[in-house]
DNA sequence: GCATTATTTATAACGCGTTATACTTAATAG
DNA sequence: CTATTAAGTATAACGCGTTATAAATAATGC
């Protein structure tokens, strides 16, 4: 199939500049003047480029917020990396990782509205997120502390997507149920670690 | 301040009517062809009526949308009914409640997207959803069977929130994040209430 | 009838995400 | 240089949620 004419397909790294050129510049407006600032014709222009030319390089505009997660997600993680106490017991260690963890989506509603409101339900082609290793890194602390708080004999995995969802959840009703009265979510997260950890 | 003259403001009935006929519609249109369907100016030429007379009666489409959760929240609360074995334990008729909430929101994720993912998260002016006394309902279900199944002398309100929005955080994951390979929601649900009640 | 007030309409506009089409530029092989 | 292939641009269009404004209509007290 040797090389036929014409223009060769960028290379990958040109593919990845690009992208992350366009990244960059979104994350740049979501800092500055947050979510409701990010739009494609604004950010093509910003980039200098044409809109259609991010559509050759995105799938959409959720696929361009995913690149905005990344930094989020680190943000989170070293949030929670910083508010452990080391010589702490693994058990408190968690508690306080599920107390940093809703404290940092219920605190920051933009961030989280980014990362789980944004989302095509629709279009079910979404297989990314935790796909890449980075971002599943920041997910594979709650697997740890669990392990280190909990007896390796039982169902870790189970125990830890509760747990995360089961924060999850508690911030995503804080940010759109607002009108509830909603138990503190402090309370709650405690008496989710609490069930996680007695068996 | 003796009414002064000019034609009188509508009648709580009147308002009461237009309103509903509008949601009733939203709903019609829901069921037939999805969220997606929906639209402002679609309705309005469906009710019968311009674009801006709908923006006289609801604040805006969110606010249209509240009307078809009613009827969502009365198909979970009819649904877990359903399920309830009433001869079994409290504990097995929380498992089973917990079990059917979980897969009514994964089978269904239009109806997720629509209650939990439409709000607008900026606008902080959301007083409403479980406010109404009917609505209210369907989340006590809840509350009585983990007042059963539980001692009474714990704090069951918060028991019951966290384990309300632990139940949609686990939904909220699946529906959101397809990409990431939770645990079975099954598994997830029964951990979480396994966890309420163990203390 | 008239003046007054409330409600609804008509119309236009703004920026949005997205799609489509035709065109231009860039980079290669021969 | 030419043919070929890819990348990027230019431009228009669709329907969307929402806002604004002026005109029309309905219902009241007098």
């Amino acid at each position: 199939m040797a090389r036929s004419a014409g223009r060769p397909p960028r290379s990958a790294t040109d593919i990845h500049e690009y992208r992350s050129k366009i990244g960059r510049q979104a994350l740049k407006i979501y800092c500055a003047e947050g979510f409701d600032a990010i739009s494609m014709r604004r950010l093509a222009k910003e980039v200098g480029c044409a809109p259609m030319t991010i559509y050759a390089h995105f799938e959409g505009k959720t696929d361009v917020l995913r690149y905005i997660w990344a930094d989020i997600l680190k943000d989170l993680s070293d949030g929670i990396q910083q508010a452990l106490e080391p010589a702490s017991t693994p058990q408190d260690r968690l508690h306080v990782a599920a107390q940093t963890f809703v404290s940092f989506w219920i605190t920051q509603p933009e961030h989280f509205r980014l990362v789980f409101m944004s989302s095509d339900v629709n279009k079910a082609d979404v297989t990314v997120f935790v796909t890449d290793s980075e971002t599943a890194a920041h997910f594979e602390v709650f697997e740890r502390l669990i392990g280190d708080a909990v007896g390796d004999d039982r169902a870790i995995k189970v125990s830890t997507d509760t747990l995360i969802s089961g924060l999850i959840g508690i911030a995503l009703s804080h940010n759109t149920i607002p009108g509830y009265a909603w138990a503190e979510p402090a309370l709650m997260a405690k008496q989710l670690v609490t069930g996680i950890l007695c068996d």
